[in-house]
DNA sequence: TCGGCAGAAGTTTAGACAGCATGTC
DNA sequence: CTAAACTTCTGCCGA
């Protein structure tokens, strides 16, 4: 079937994609557009990856465009998001508009609702449905790729659910499921009242095969020699053996799959003498620029390494790098520059990163529920495959499994290489899933009673495999309850079927993206502040909400609290208004600290919690008695309480949070709580999200002290920028960060309105003499005239900026690790 | 007494979604 | 109940 054949697709599609190459179509396209896909038929289209399921989106798509409608591409990473887009954006030439939202990226200030493609992850969705998304009823075709991942114990009942108010909203929505093979797609197809396509079809061969002595034997029974010594390594010499066979006049590079990010580095620094040794001159110097990229990066080890590694043609690849890291990473391994990526699961569902090798190394992962190493799902380990073969570049993929014994090899093939993956099941059925979409599917107004939440919750994947009944309802019930006694759902058991409504408070959780469980530490946490300095202040007490008071002064103390509104003068954003932190100082209440709050919000169902390592049990149990009076409320019991272990997890990232607020380097904070630069961003950016929630539920609660808000708002900052309070003016510049913050402060520049009156001598000098950075930084503090030319560096502003950088932000007389190794 | 070294014992262990505002003289 | 790569500790040896 040619592309050109098709009806339905807007004018000259068909014809653009047979001049991108695409001849015929696909068997498993052919079967799609049969099925009726181009016609606004559902389908489920359970095919290998790389075997062109993307063509059938888009012909469901555009189709469905063509006939006026608006299509939503629901993606399960962010990263994806940005990928697609591109991909779309191809379609724009024919009048095809396309547009992307995610946590943190929105299509630049282009209105979602003109646009015929959005691109979203599912979480992004199911917000923009919590919070009345307008153009939501407007969808005619709705894709979901990967469905498989409604497997996913977290992640997966937020796809579930969405998918299925999606369909409630919009009754004759196309529905597309793009789904690995798995064993029950025809369960999926039957849940989505979709046509089923299923194929093992692929544009490129792939050969599966084990490792074990002198060679891998592949599924197709073929073989081929891979003889190891004694004493050499497994892994490396299939590398090797990949880059010495040439085919289209290049070595083939590969991907090593570990269960582990230290085992992802000695891989990658190992490998790297295999890689190392077979580059050219040119790619030596490639490579060394691209180190010195990822040097720039970051100044933690993690950098380091993984730039050691690169020069050597040699990566590694984990959710511990920063995401440009991670970016330059991908890149250069799809330009084949570096020859060999060593990866944990990252790379397994992740962005397009295909070698002509995979290799799967670790077939067995450490998990703690588990008790030990529990081997990898069949599904997790055919995706890992499924990254074999590079259209267009190589002639055939090869995935290898590694056994180190004639038996684990026969294990390895009836495990995996032979094994069909495993039937997707729904989580639906959950507390922590039903908590949070229970309250969403109540406040946004899809169900009104007891026995309407029932039958709405009857379209979700877990009914239609459900073969227990009860269960869906009796986990509803107990999340209803806890709803309830946390005042977030308001119950009527007067009428035949009991009434359900949210309140406002559970309005504003569930359109904040909250669990549910959050919210509620959240709330009490801060309640136990207004609590703590008047016994007599109490939810339902008179609040003066004072227009004319510029904030808290002394007399707020009698009222118990107060709040600020609107109105108060204080919208301005001027939280670190020196008068104001100092009215506040006069207060007698509990002291908020940051890392009162930081500790708060890390303590949360929201956040991932970092791992107590040996020793920081002792560690962190002292610092928890030193500073329990900043800690927001009650501390568990060290011995009776089970609790205690998370209070002291959560009080470890709080105090990272901490660090990070108080300008220590980020290297010091990779190595004193044992992370990488990736995953610091990522905690400063949960806490942030959480701490905006946390101010928003401040405001909108009563009994909560207005004071509290301020305080929030300036952690939150401080985590924002990662400075101490006298730079968050500073740092507001665009292109100031912590660390010219600092040197710019400590050079005498204090504001945003210093900089714009400072001798520009000195400005230069705190900023090390980068005269082009130096006039953009105070262009963009709206300097007149911020030309520099003729102006030299004056160099004490230089000395006296280096020495403060220098400085270690532990200055809060605890404990500190001065030393410098 | 000290340093070097081998072997024993102990330690650690993947990933990643969400909101929001708002500018400048 | 299950692993494996590291790091740190321990004890032995020789100088």
């Amino acid at each position: 079937m040619e592309p050109s054949s098709l009806s339905g697709l807007p004018a000259g599609v068909g014809e653009a994609l047979e001049a991108e190459g695409v001849a015929e179509l696909y068997p498993p396209q052919e079967a799609a557009v049969d099925a009726g896909v181009t016609d606004g038929e559902s389908l489920v289209a359970a095919v290998p990856t790389a075997s062109g399921k993307t063509l059938i989106a888009e012909l469901a798509m555009l189709s469905s465009i063509e006939r006026g409608g608006k299509a939503l591409y629901i993606v399960p990473l962010r990263a994806l998001a940005s990928e697609k887009k591109a991909e779309f954006e191809r379609w724009e030439d024919h009048g095809v508009t396309v547009g992307v939202s995610t946590g943190n990226y929105d299509s630049d200030g282009e209105w979602l609702a003109s646009r015929d493609v959005i691109v979203a992850t599912s979480e992004k969705v199911d917000s923009l449905i919590r919070n009345g998304a307008p153009w939501i009823d407007d969808l005619t075709c709705v894709v979901s790729d990967e469905v498989h991942l409604v497997d996913d114990s977290h992640r997966g009942p937020t796809l579930e659910v969405t998918l299925a108010k999606l369909r409630k909203v919009n009754p004759g929505l196309q529905t597309v499921a793009l789904s690995a093979t798995v064993g029950n797609a025809d369960v999926i197809a039957d849940w989505l009242d979709a046509e089923l396509v299923e194929s093992d079809w692929r544009p490129i061969e792939l050969r599966t095969g084990v490792h074990f002595g002198n060679a891998i034997n592949f599924d197709d029974g073929s073989q081929r020699e891979v003889p190891v010594e004694r004493g050499e390594d497994q892994t490396a010499r299939l590398v090797a053996d990949a880059l010495d066979t040439e085919e289209d006049g290049q070595g083939g590079s590969s991907l090593v799959f570990v269960n582990s990010r230290r085992n992802a580095e000695s891989a990658a620094r190992k490998l790297g003498e295999v890689t190392g040794s077979r580059l050219t001159g040119e790619e030596r110097d490639r490579l060394r620029e691209l180190a010195e990229e990822i040097r720039g990066v970051s100044d933690t080890d993690t950098s380091e390494d993984l730039a050691d590694a690169v020069e050597r043609g040699s990566a590694f690849h984990h959710a511990g790098l920063a995401s440009e890291h991670r970016s330059l990473v991908e890149d250069a391994f799809r330009d084949r520059l570096i020859k060999c990526v060593s990866a944990t699961p990252t790379l397994a569902a992740g962005v397009n990163t295909p070698a002509r090798r995979v290799i799967v190394r670790d077939w067995r992962r450490y998990d703690g529920e588990f008790g030990g190493m529990k081997p990898l799902d069949v599904l997790e380990v055919h995706q890992m495959c499924g990254r074999a073969g590079r259209p267009g570049l190589d002639p055939y993929g090869e995935a290898v499994l590694l056994a180190n014994s004639a038996d684990t090899r026969e294990e390895l093939f009836d495990r995996y290489v032979w094994a069909e993956a495993e039937p997707v099941r729904s989580k639906l059925a959950a507390e922590p899933a039903l908590r949070t979409h229970v309250l969403a599917t109540v406040a946004s107004g899809f169900a009104a009673t007891r026995d309407g939440l029932l039958s709405f919750l009857d379209n979700t994947l877990y009914a239609t495999q459900t073969d227990d009944e009860g269960r869906l309802a009796s986990v509803t019930d107990t999340v209803l309850d806890y709803l309830e006694v946390n005042g977030f759902v308001e119950r009527d058991r007067d009428g035949g079927s009991e009434g359900l409504a949210a309140t406002g408070i559970g309005h504003t959780v569930s359109r904040l993206y909250l669990d549910p469980m959050s919210a509620a530490e959240i709330l009490d946490g801060l309640r136990t502040v207004a609590d703590g300095d008047d016994e007599g202040a109490g939810a339902g007490d008179f609040v003066p909400a004072d227009g004319a008071a510029p904030g808290p002064d002394a007399d707020a103390d009698d009222a118990g609290f107060t709040t600020y509104t609107r109105a108060d003068g204080d919208a301005d954003g001027d939280a670190d208004d020196p008068a104001e932190a100092a009215a506040s100082d006069g207060d007698d209440g509990p002291e908020v600290t940051p890392l009162g709050l930081y500790h708060l919000v890390s303590r949360t169902p929201d956040t991932y919690q970092l791992y107590l390592k040996s020793g920081d049990r002792e560690e962190y149990t002292e610092v928890c008695y030193e500073r329990e009076a900043e800690l927001l409320g009650d501390t568990p019991s060290e011995y009776e309480d089970v609790r205690f272990e998370d209070w002291l997890a959560a009080l470890k990232t709080g105090r990272l949070l901490e660090d990070w607020a108080n300008e220590v380097d980020e290297d010091r904070i990779a190595e004193r709580y044992g992370v990488g630069p990736g995953d610091i961003r990522g905690k400063v950016d949960t806490a942030e999200w959480l701490l905006r929630a946390a101010e928003t539920l401040a405001r909108d609660v009563e009994g909560i002290d207005g004071d509290v808000v301020v305080r929030v708002r300036e952690a939150r900052k401080r985590l924002e920028y990662g400075v101490r309070e006298e730079l968050l003016d500073l740092a507001g510049v665009r292109n100031v960060g912590r660390k010219r913050a600092r040197r710019l402060y400590e050079a005498g520049i204090e504001s945003r309105a210093d900089l714009r009156e400072a001798d520009k001598a000195v400005v230069l000098g705190a900023l090390r003499g980068r005269e082009r950075t130096a006039e953009r930084i105070l262009e963009n503090a709206g300097r007149e005239d911020p030309s520099l030319d003729g102006v030299d560096p004056d160099s004490s502003a230089s000395a006296a900026a280096t020495a403060g950088a220098d400085a270690d932000g532990d200055g809060d007389g605890q404990a500190s690790l001065g030393d410098f190794g």
